[in-house]
DNA sequence: GGCACACTTGACGTTAACGTAAGGGGCATC
DNA sequence: GATGCCCCTTACGTTAACGTCAAGTGTGCC
């Protein structure tokens, strides 16, 4: 019901951003030391910017997708150094291809367990079709596990409302 | 020019291993420890079979796609376990299906840094292509990196034929 | 002014996944 | 029979990414 999270020039309190990104303030602080991140400061208090929040993002992101720290602390630095001079934007750029075939590759694994544990679970399905039809999860449950998590996103956005 | 490895019956020593998959004895030693593998014992002697290899190969991608070893070594039990009856194995038919919407996800993480990463090399090009077209690498130079990671897989295979 | 609450800076603790060093056995070879 | 090589176990060390106190500061409120 609030004003606009995009409106550039608003700023979020270290809290702010644990909330919406489901991390802890020490993991924030611990970006910052090791020079991921550096928000601004009132005072002592840390405050962060959209720019700030969009690296945010893309650290856990890089998390997400099994970067270290260090490595997406050196995307980022490449990101943003890049005005060092042409030589330097072309070594960012091969950073950043080799990145990607190093991200296609892992991604192409991911396909394969998918496919590996597919196989895994045709077969026990047909097994259960033979032995116990009635333990087999049906279709509603599928939908209900979607639903379950959903509700959960709903929670942790309610959750420090309170 | 060798037996075939595909031969059911042929058994490994921990070092074939290592060399064919590119990790430490100290690895296998600690997957055994944690439980992924129980090879047999020639005295006191480590031998691998094509199964102990399967489950190695597992573990591998397993941690490639980023899983821990104690959620691998679950997938793992779970796969063998499934004699334990059908209410076990319908058990496992969810947890497999749980880490399949896992990897979706992971998958779709990785879709997403790839086109972040595409975009930040379609600028710097454009950038280059404006500032010092001579530093642009051509195709050329990108085959170049293609057939350097073919060499060294190469390598790899041939290192242990000496 | 006292209390709650959110923020801060250290600094030590923890977990995962190994690395590495120390010490020892078994077998071929020079 | 000493050397070298591969294997073994035990055990302490290491790195990453935080968690978890402890102790202090600033701000609003009754």
């Amino acid at each position: 019901m609030t004003s606009d999270l995009r409106r550039p020039e608003r700023t979020f309190t270290i809290r702010n951003l644990c909330v919406e990104f489901r991390v802890t303030p020490r993991a924030l602080r611990f970006y910052e030391d090791k020079g991921l991140l550096y928000p601004a400061r009132e005072g002592l208090n840390r405050v962060y910017n959209h720019r700030d929040r969009a690296r945010l993002q893309l650290i856990l992101r890089g998390k997400r997708v099994g970067l270290s720290l260090a490595e997406i602390r050196e995307i980022l630095d490449l990101y943003d150094e890049n005005d060092g001079g042409a030589a330097q934007m072309a070594k960012s750029l091969r950073k950043f291809r080799e990145r990607i075939l190093a991200l296609e590759a892992q991604r192409d694994d991911i396909d394969g367990a998918i496919e590996q544990l597919r196989g895994g679970c045709d077969r026990m399905e047909r097994q259960l079709t033979q032995l116990r039809p009635d333990l087999l999860p049906r279709a509603a449950d599928y939908n209900q596990v979607l639903l379950a998590r959903l509700d959960g996103v709903a929670d942790n956005a309610h959750a420090h409302a309170e």
